[in-house]
RNA sequence: UCCCUGAUAGCUCAAUGGUAGAGCGACCGGCUGUUAACCGGUAGGUUCCAGGUUCGAGUCCUGGUCGGGGAGCCA
């Protein structure tokens, strides 16, 4: 007999002989036919749970059926058998487990017991997300998070599948980065240094603490922040004298990255498309449903594209991604309309229906005032030059149009320094407008970031003197434009919103395998 | 970081300042080709932590810790 995968057994022909190692869901006791137990069996490799009928009753009964009496949810066990029909309702086919079968005796080997199934934590019961994240090591044999776990491997493999089909490059990015430029926020310090006695002085790898600590204005905080310490500066009291860090491993400070864009925008200034999926990190005190410190993210970088081709591809990707969960996971994807989010299916459907509609920043604007003379209450004001708030997004992405929403040309000063100036007039705005853009969905709000990059170097040195970044930092990323530039393009897809955009999950913790959260980081 | 809210049985939740309860799960038994089963029974508690008020605190007060929702930041 040989093994098989659960998925692989439901779609073997009948009278096969197999031999299915898993864990056990659910075990019933039936006195029919001298004596029967139902084990269903899971080995994760399918949404559903294999069915075994276990004879207990004369020759047909297995030698260890009294124990087999006792299997309780998470016991591991191998069984073998054969596929019958099921004489049951509820499944196509089963495995029946006969020790007086001709050509498949059945036998039962239990491989691991649950030593207390009173304090099992994943009891075959209803159980809370909250719940179960506390016991992450487990939660992943659960319908829920065994389908989460499925479809987020599909999305990964739709992923490398749309861009590897488009010929696309995958592009290793640093994880690890002593450069002080990429500017998305908080930073977690990679060191060597010991932390309660570290090296003091005024080593060359010193960089001034504090420099641009606080923002210039908040807008500017999105774009402009440089690598900020996380951790407290000694600065305050009694410092001796500043930390050196030359002496540390890398000769200077070292983070954690917080984007590979500027890494990649180097290769697309050569392989002219290229993409990358990784982690990335952000130090950010965030405690919310849609944030995590840990998470993966996807950013494609395309030579000679616009911010329109840009768009267009954004939401061909999205697209993509929808019709390979759809298509391929099938089962896991029932069962999330079906128990997650009703509706679920008909939604991700409409959005292949129609193109994105793609909005200037200033209509959007146009839009949300109307709305407030209508009546409609915002607890932000509206304003062109703002940042449009998550209520402002909402509104938009799910009560006006009810369909993505792409928002494009942004006013400069809330965008980072590398995004393309528009030309004067651009959309009839008030005010000077950068070729950026953010995908909106219903549900999930900003799922993509993206921007033209601004190829032009006088341009880009205005910018990062406007802003007061430390130009020297960026001598590589000016070099690009120095060196044959070319106009380019790309987005940051957040990998986790996508999931839940495409389950309906409702909380980021819970669609990736181990959530690092502030003050979390347990397993 | 801010606002709101919560922490009691393995889980989800009750309990006027006065003996700690239910449902689910677990266990035992009955019934059944069972499958969100059903019927009967049993066990299961340092009420998050540290102080305080009180004759008496799960309950009131102070301070923590952690969870959840929302906001900001962003993907």
């Amino acid at each position: 007999m040989s093994w098989l995968t659960v998925k692989k057994a439901f779609s073997s022909p009948i009278d096969t002989p197999v031999t299915l190692k898993g864990w056990v869901r659910t075990n019933r006791e039936s006195k029919a036919d001298g004596g029967l137990c139902f084990l269903a069996i899971s080995d994760g490799t399918c949404f559903d749970p294999i069915q075994c009928v276990i004879k207990g009753g004369g020759a047909s009964a297995v030698s260890n059926y009294a124990e087999v009496l006792k299997l309780t949810t998470g016991c591991c066990v191998e069984v073998d058998g054969v596929l019958v029909q099921s004489q049951g309702k509820g499944q196509s086919v089963e495995v029946l487990v006969d020790a007086a079968h001709a050509s498949a005796p059945g036998q039962v080997r239990i491989i691991g017991l649950v030593e207390n199934p009173d304090t099992y934590p994943v009891a075959n019961k209803r159980h809370t997300f909250e719940y179960l994240r506390e016991q992450a090591h487990l939660r992943v044999r659960t319908n829920t998070f065994g389908a989460v776990a499925r479809v987020r491997h599909t999305l990964s493999m739709a992923i490398h599948r749309f861009f590897h089909e488009r010929d696309f490059f995958y592009v290793h990015t640093p994880i690890i980065t002593a450069s002080d430029c990429e500017g998305a926020g908080q930073m977690f310090r990679v060191s060597t240094l010991d932390m309660e006695n570290p090296p003091r002085g005024e080593g060359t790898g010193h960089r001034a603490l504090g420099t641009g600590e606080g923002p210039v204005a908040a807008g500017a905080a999105v774009s402009s922040t440089s690598a900020q310490s996380p951790v407290p500066s000694a600065s305050s009291k009694s410092t001796p004298s500043p930390i050196d860090y030359a002496e540390d491993f890398f000769g200077k400070q070292a983070h954690l990255t917080v984007s590979g864009q500027l890494n990649g925008e180097t290769y697309a200034c050569a392989l002219s498309r290229i993409y990358t999926f990784g982690p990335t990190f952000r130090a950010e005190n965030s405690n919310t449903s849609r944030h995590l410190a840990e998470f993966w993210m996807i950013e494609p970088e395309v030579a000679f594209n616009d911010l329109k081709a840009n768009a267009l591809l954004a939401e061909d990707f999205i697209k993509y991604l929808i019709n390979a969960c759809l298509t391929e996971r099938t089962d896991d994807m029932k069962f999330f309309e079906e128990r997650i989010e009703k509706g679920l299916i008909d939604r991700l459907k409409a959005v292949l229906e129609k193109p994105f509609r793609h909005l200037p920043y200033t209509e959007a604007i146009s839009i949300l005032e109307n709305a407030l003379a209508g009546g409609h209450k915002f607890e932000y004001p509206v304003k062109w030059g703002i940042d449009l708030q998550s209520e402002h997004e909402r509104y938009l992405t799910e009560q006006h149009f009810k369909q993505p929403v792409v928002l494009m040309n942004y006013p400069k000063q809330i965008k980072a320094f590398y995004m393309r100036m528009n030309p004067p007039g651009t959309d009839n705005a008030p005010g000077d407008t950068v070729a950026a853009m953010d995908v909106l969905v219903p549900a999930v709000g900003e799922i993509i970031g993206g921007s033209q990059r601004e190829e032009r170097l006088d341009v880009l040195d205005a910018r990062i003197a406007e802003m007061k970044l430390p130009a020297k930092e960026y001598w590589w990323y000016r070099d690009l434009r120095r060196y044959g530039t070319v106009p380019h393009a790309g987005f940051g897809l957040g990998f986790e919103r996508a999931m839940m955009f495409l389950t309906g999950m409702q909380n980021v913790r819970d669609v990736i395998p181990f959530p690092r959260t502030p003050k979390s980081a347990e397993f």
